[in-house]
DNA sequence: CAGACATATACGACGGCGGGAATATATGGG
DNA sequence: CCCATATATTCCCGCCGTCGTATATGTCTG
C-alpha cells in the first residue's frame, strides 16, 4: 500500500520536504503550489500509512518523517538489488565513458 | 511513474513471478488468478514502464524481468535509507533482545 | 488453407482518487 | 467571550485505472 501512496507525486514532494527536518502544514503549503485543503488531504493520506508524524504546537502541527514504511520498501526491494548490482560495476563503466566521449 | 505501476498488486506478483526467472503469459494466468486479458494489460503496463521484455517463442510470449526501473527506485530511496540504518544495529539489538525474551 | 492454440486489443461499466470551494474545528490573543 | 489564525473535513465533480466479455491478431499443425 506504501507504492499507491508514494505514487502522487505531491505526496513524494511532501516527504523530501520532510527528509530535511520537520515543516509545518503552512510551511509545506507555501513550498508545494497546491491548496491548503489539498495539503492537508495528502497529509492524512501520509498519516494513514505511517510516513509522517504530527506534533502539535500551539495552532500549528509540525509534521515529521516516519522512515519505517520506506524501510519496509527498502526491504520489499532487496531481493531485486543483486540482479542489477551484479552489473553495476560495468554499468557504472559504461556512463562513465559516455560522459568521457561527451566532454 | 514507476511507484504508480508497482501500485498494483498484481503487477508486483508478475514482477515476482518473474524475478525467479522467465515465463510465458499462459505460466503467468496460471499462476495469478487473473483473466488473461487482464495479465497481458498488465503486462503491457509493465513493458511500457521498462519493467519487463518481451521474447517471441513459437506462439508462446516470454517474458522477464528489466530490473533498471527498480534501480532507479532504489536510487530515489537512497537518500531516505541513512534515516533507519542510523538506528539499524540498535533496531536489531531490540528484535534480538525481544525474540531472546520470548524463547 | 483450416482449425486450434496463445496472446493482444477494444469496449463498456464501475469505483476510487485528486482537485477546488465552502465550511467546520481548534488554538491563541485581547 | 470574540476574533484571527492554522488546519482539517465535507461535498461535488471529472478523470483514470481495472475488470470482464467479446473479439482480433498471430502462429503452428496437419
Amino acid at each position: 500500500m506504501t507504492f499507491s501512496v508514494l505514487a502522487e507525486p505531491a505526496r513524494r514532494e511532501i516527504l523530501d520536504l520532510l527528509r530535511t527536518g520537520e515543516r509545518s502544514v503552512g510551511q509545506l503549503v507555501d513550498a508545494l503550489a497546491l491548496s491548503q485543503p489539498g495539503v492537508s488531504k495528502h497529509l492524512k493520506v501520509l498519516r494513514d500509512a505511517g510516513l509522517v508524524d504530527v506534533r502539535p504546537e500551539a495552532q500549528r502541527r509540525i509534521y515529521a518523517l516516519r522512515p519505517e514504511p520506506l524501510a519496509e520498501l527498502d526491504a520489499w526491494l532487496a531481493p531485486y538489488r543483486r540482479l542489477w548490482s551484479e552489473r553495476l560495476d560495468a554499468l557504472e563503466r559504461h556512463l562513465d565513458s559516455e560522459q568521457e566521449a561527451a566532454t
